[in-house]
DNA sequence: ATTTTTCACACAATCGATTGCACAAAATTT
DNA sequence: AAATTTTGTGCAATCGATTGTGTGAAAAAT
């Protein structure tokens, strides 16, 4: 006995006098293997402690049974809900799941697809990068009939699954939120305009204020980019130094809706009898900021796992060219930093 | 040409009219092979768009260059970012990520061990569950040589690699710098005792409160477990009930911390003048609280690379028996909620 | 000119599981 | 009893890269 060494089927094989190619389907309960041979493969296989060498099966059956996730950054924490719930599901049907990070560079999410297709993932999980404006990297996969699935940014030019939010009705709903407390002048920042989610979240925005026949002011109107905190308090000071300062806010995320905040209260701007301000993202900041913070809830984990279902779900039953978009609802969350009594 | 297919070694040995040896030494530049077929290899190699089958690689040589990752739970700001700095090392060094969930359960993260040890991952980076005490699922590895680097929530019976920060010194840090701020009566909420991280904190707690000659006071010494946001609230009601409340707090976490935070102010408790507060680990919130929170910042980012170079170096020098443990700095970051001007 | 060395490459086994096909024995049908 | 079908297994190729050993030819040394 050596004690290093695995058990193969071969050894199983050796000690029970029969073929390998027997032991292999005994193990998966093959019809044209006799109940006693599967009975006493699987006892055997039980006692020494077999364990399929999944490598040896992926390179066989080329397919690995491993999902590859592409996102921005793990560390945020719309992301890491979002792999948890991709994690949790994958495990549960058997399959592992493999992460990379863009760092929302295109050059990065470019390595990250070759690498994963290399590896010979299954499937594939994508959240665009920022930078993402060309997507001949993902073309490899369709070719290969391998699965992918975007989630919630996009790409908008390709036809493949989607799990997504609406966003336009999103944005349009925490717009119209801000109108309904009262707000005349109402501000937006706007984030990168080729990503489906910021893009979607300003189109309602926009629309919320048309059909409630506000002005559309451009000065109002500023555009970010990483949508970072540093960011947020860039623009928003940019924002209230306006002479005519707006009176409502809403951010596409929470990140800059903080900043937002803090700039306010450093400028002595009470929110949000002043100013009322909206997020995006229901981050576990925006409850404990002072005053909390009105954002859209997005169902992040859920997101993951239904992900991953899809995911799951396309690998087996391969329709080519049917393209499954899923939509998932948000909510409008009303705490303080909105809540006006008129 | 039929589309789908992949190009193997055996495709441009056939079309280069060498054999498949020389094919792969040429491409690894092997020295027995001439400049020249190297050349011509290489340059055929890209014409037709030859990937190398890492499957086949692994199963050959029984090594995957994957690392597997096993964490309590995906969503949570220490953990995401230990993973980004996990994943930014592995991935430069060609190695991919596998990430499994504990949820903090025994019974998972001995799943999630047989299931990476099953896919024949290269080496193993650890954080532990807060339910576990047992470490013989660890044991199959050890047996098979693959290395184990445990991180921040590490077994103290196990002689393995580990990356950690020195949590007695950070918890008497903490606890000193109260006692600095004038505190005479310090609670602690103490964590799972069976986990260094928690355990060493209370230590260093402990300690501190002795140098300066303090006493240590049952009542100010609250358990915990699972540390939430929602334990806090209670833990931080039970604390300060009490007949005579305490003018300091050492949380061993910034979640506990901010509860505490929250939980004085709606008490009309002023933070810091009444009541002293500190935390741990430096999580976003921390900077975004009213008052902002005084913490220890934990280098999460850098113990993942560090983790990662760890599980790389020694899964190349197989030195038995050796038994790195790397110790990283942590820092006290004074902000308002426990700076008092005395 | 002969022997030795070096060089550049080919052969074939190997990693472990899977699967189409073949084939003998048993069971069933004529 | 012979012919046919069914049942249960074995054989051997396959997935694609790797590597120890073998070999012929050219180059170097004698």
């Amino acid at each position: 006995m050596k004690p290093n060494k695995e058990v193969t089927i071969h050894d199983l094989a050796a000690e029970l006098n029969v073929a390998p190619s027997t032991v292999s389907r005994a193990l998966k309960e093959h019809p044209s293997i006799s109940k006693e041979t599967i009975q006493l493969v699987k006892k055997l296989a039980q006692e020494r402690g077999y364990r399929p060498n999944q490598i040896a099966a992926s390179l066989r059956n080329s397919k690995t049974n491993t999902i590859g996730v592409i996102i921005s950054l793990i560390n945020r924490p719309f992301v890491s809900s979002l792999i948890s719930g991709i994690e949790d599901t994958a495990r549960q049907e058997g399959y592992n799941v493999l992460i990379s990070q863009s760092h929302d560079s295109y050059y990065h999410e470019v390595a990250n697809a070759k690498a994963l297709y290399n590896s010979r993932v299954s499937g594939l999980i994508v959240s665009l990068a920022t930078e993402t404006l060309q997507y001949d990297h993902f073309q490899e996969f369709f070719r290969s009939n391998i699965p992918v699935v975007f989630v919630d940014r996009v790409p908008e030019e390709v036809a493949s699954h989607r799990v997504i939010i609406d966003n336009f009705a999103a944005g349009f709903m925490a717009t119209e939120h801000l109108i309904a407390q009262g707000c005349k002048r109402i501000a937006h920042f706007v984030g990168s305009q080729h990503r489906n989610v910021y893009k979607e979240r300003f189109r309602g925005y926009r629309e919320a204020l048309q059909k409630h026949h506000l002005p559309i002011e451009e000065e109002l109107i500023i555009s970010g980019n990483s949508l970072s905190l540093e960011e947020g308090t860039k623009l928003a000071n940019q924002l209230l130094s306006l002479p005519n300062p707006p009176d409502g806010l809403f951010c596409p995320n929470d990140t800059t809706a903080i900043s937002a905040i803090q700039c306010a209260k450093k400028r002595g701007i009470k929110v949000p009898e002043q100013l009322a301000i909206i997020g995006f993202n229901n981050d576990p900041i925006s409850s404990i900021i002072d005053p909390p913070l009105s954002t859209i809830t997005h169902p992040a984990v859920e997101m993951g796992k239904i992900a991953a279902q899809q995911l799951l779900k396309h690998s087996k039953h391969k329709e080519k060219n049917s393209h499954e978009t899923v939509v998932l609802k948000t909510e409008l969350l009303v705490r303080e930093s909105s809540q006006r009594t008129i």
